[in-house]
DNA sequence: GATGAATGAGTATTCATTCAT
DNA sequence: TATGAATGAATACTCATTCAT
């Protein structure tokens, strides 16, 4: 409910009437509506740091890196897509609340390993040396996440297929 | 304000404040909260339209065409952007909310306008003819307009170096 | 409006619609929307009451007072219609408001002056000794004057056949 | 309140200030303030239409009918004042709320109920056939039901002899 | 583990009235 | 005579949270 209708829109009457319980009763389980969205982000934020660390701990080349966390970022978008959706809706809104530090930490360190990854291609050769990095990592992880306010799981699209479609403009550009 | 801390988080006293008067003597001048996001919206997407409309009205060739387009969205966030970042925003709660149907009809407008330059370009052998149109142009928007969100005028950035930036990404892709 | 809607629910902005002006406006005319309900009431009630008195002073006899008193009402209803339903509406409210002491003090006027009609009527003869002079002023004056509550000129009654039937009634009861 | 001060004239405040707590508390057992007022019109005119059209159906005569239901009148007036007051200053104004139709409806169905007690006295004989039946109605319910508007529980009258005069009155006249 | 009643601060909106122009 | 901007108090209603049971 908080990624469809947004944290704020939310009321806890709302998710106590989806739970079948008061309102009141919610307060024995959080103890409070924050700590509901925290609960929801953490655990979607540390599985999203550990599986991108993963891929590039264990990668081979930059090209290679980059690929996997792109397509591992729409499989993200895919098998958790309310998560997703609740993390670009608050994120932005969450970086000046008091106890969602862990937020914005977490962000910065996904930004830093992406540039990692694109200066390590710069540098071999792989990646245009003339891209501003921070810029290109900002350019992709735009197009990338924002897939989530229009992806529906079922749909014409599979995550196998956007990520495909997205490298291919990606890696050679649209002109022909 | 509602740009910045979201409409409905934006209280009527919050902009009776910032505009030195009483929260009831706005309703002198607007008939609701409401009206008040229905005028700056409408038009902002309403000079929106017309500039991309003359863009592609009078181009030369498809690839001219999506540069502009690409070029102007980019004017577009540092000209107006509380406008963009208030549409980015709160475009998907307004599809459902009754008197802002207008919002979803400009966006489709726009959609089918960068669509049709897309196709153009492919059938003139321009862009790459294996690239889904719409899928494209979905990942080229969201790619320039999510921009707003970190954009900040008198930053490293100004709308002409984005552009330039952008496009060289876009046109040929990331491998050297 | 304030027949129709009742004093409280009527603004002032609807009656400054009304008459072509804005609301500040009316000021000019009245002190207060009070001053438009006196200046409506007074008139209708110094009006009535004169014709009231006209009658009894001039009267013959007591049946002939009472038939006269009935009549007058009716046509009262027809005539000044929104008058009527106004002063139906507000007399109680108004009882208990600062400066509207004239309405309570017309209302017993007029009181008197028909339980003294009754009682004459029962010191000679004319009418049933054994009724409660105020009881049936009472059951008289409400069953009269509710009329105005759904009677419509230009519908199927005229003020004449409403007093014709009534007095009917009251003359010589429902049983045959 | 409702009754004594009007339905708008009411506020939220006034009654749960009554009640001894806060008026947002009223929300927990209430859903609107018009919910209040639909659950107590609603309950009285039940409770109405069942005892008219008891007194009818187990009716001997239409002069008993008729003379039961003016007697049941009196006596709801004595036992549900506050409720009859209600019901007769707000009827007409609730005529065109949505969500009150059934009170429309149910003065309908007494109207009707006691037009055809009329008719059928007057079809035996017992009533005068030169009286129009729904005037009569129209008159004796209003001479009868404004009775709420002055009666006082403890006063002068009971619901008994209000009952008696006004039966004596209705049956043969002012006319000694 | 849940209920249901209550709180208290707040939210958009209404409206009679004032007043400089 | 009228405008239009503003006031200030009030109004119905919302909602996260508390707590005795």
């Amino acid at each position: 409910m908080f990624a469809t209708k947004g944290f704020a829109q939310t009321t806890v009457r709302d998710i106590a009437d989806a739970a079948g319980i008061l309102s009141g009763s919610l307060y024995h389980h959080f103890r409070s509506k924050e700590a509901m969205l925290t609960e929801l982000l953490s655990g979607f934020l540390d599985g999203l740091n550990a599986r991108f660390t993963e891929i590039v701990e264990s990668g081979v080349d930059p090209q290679a890196d980059l690929d996997g966390l792109i397509a591992e970022s729409f499989r993200t978008i895919h098998r958790e897509r309310l998560a997703v959706a609740l993390y670009q809706n608050e994120a932005s809104f969450l970086a000046t609340v008091e106890g969602f530090e862990f937020v914005a930490e977490r962000s910065r360190d996904n930004e830093a390993l992406w540039i990692r990854v694109i200066e390590a291609g710069q540098a071999s050769g792989a990646f245009q040396a003339s891209l501003d990095p921070a810029l290109t990592y900002r350019f992709i992880r735009d197009g990338v996440w924002s897939t989530v306010s229009w992806y529906r799981p079922g749909g014409r699209h599979t995550p196998e297929t956007l990520a495909e479609q997205y490298l291919k403009l990606l890696h050679a550009g649209i002109l022909a």
